[in-house]
DNA sequence: AATAATTAGTTGCACCTGCAACTATTCAAT
DNA sequence: ATTGAATAGTTGCAGGTGCAACTAATTATT
């Protein structure tokens, strides 16, 4: 019955990363709700390049996240329909759509800031700053392992 | 374009473990269709414990799998969907449903357990076991700290 | 024994994901 | 100029997740 019982036991890496990816976006969202706000991991994630280059285009937001475009397709979809965001159909290439922030999008990421970083440092919570440079490091060549299609 | 650029910029840690986590998963279920079969990483992960014990209650596979008895029961809906198990009421209390693999689910656990390999080494692939150790470390010690909800 | 609190499992809702197939537009080749 | 890629984005389908509310069965309380 304890929670973390199962810690001893051989569990998996995989299953070891399946479990923080769950857990940490579950705790962004209530760290959200505590901040009185309502606004998921993902759509954040989608807001943030967004905010750094207003009027990127849909492709290089799912480039920037690392996330399909069909994802980005349908967390824009959510976004515009809480009136965060609005697509603007580029003038020259009829193809592509320019995402834009709205006031209420602004507002919103930048209420959102504390929540990040609420998350970032519960995770963080009793690990030296060394020991998450080594976990970033390997990380990135599990991720450099599975980016080679 | 290079689909790894984005590591040089502040790539979060969250955002990786995100990224490690998707494309994981992919992974495996594109090694499970190059070894003939079709089956989910999740599929796979509540497999797992009905193997090592015939008739478990679902209460159990999740804790074991860490999942939520939410997810395990729609997980089961679909392994019972395609045959592999079957839910047995419990004689004693009728609360309970004891899950107990099909001869075709055993086939399917055995026949997976390659692609569990496959994965598991291309994910590891050029890292040292030492690496590896430390990741699981620092990664169990976040886990830690999102369980204590 | 009757009532109240727990527990196992399910359902509905909203969201995220990947894949395949599709539209519409732009670019390349001849 | 016309045909044929390639590209940006959307849609539909199937699956996974969390939450809240629910049923049914078991235990605890009094």
């Amino acid at each position: 019955m304890p929670k973390d019982e199962k810690l001893n036991s051989e569990i998996g890496l995989g299953m070891l990363i399946g479990q923080v990816h769950r857990l940490s976006t579950k705790r962004f969202v209530q760290n959200s709700h505590k901040f009185g706000l309502d606004i998921s991991l993902d759509q954040w994630l989608v807001l943030g390049p967004i905010w750094k280059n207003e009027g990127i285009a849909q492709k290089d937001i799912a480039e920037y996240c690392g996330k399909d475009k069909t994802s980005v397709t349908k967390i824009i979809n959510t976004l515009e329909k809480k009136n965060l965001v609005v697509r603007v159909p580029d003038q020259l290439d009829h193809r592509v759509k320019r995402v834009v922030l709205s006031n209420k999008g602004k507002e919103l990421f930048l209420n959102a800031l504390p929540v990040m970083e609420e998350t970032r440092d519960e995770l963080r919570s009793g690990i030296s700053d060394k020991e998450i440079e080594s976990l970033i490091t390997v990380l990135t060549k599990v991720y450099r392992n599975l980016i080679s299609n």
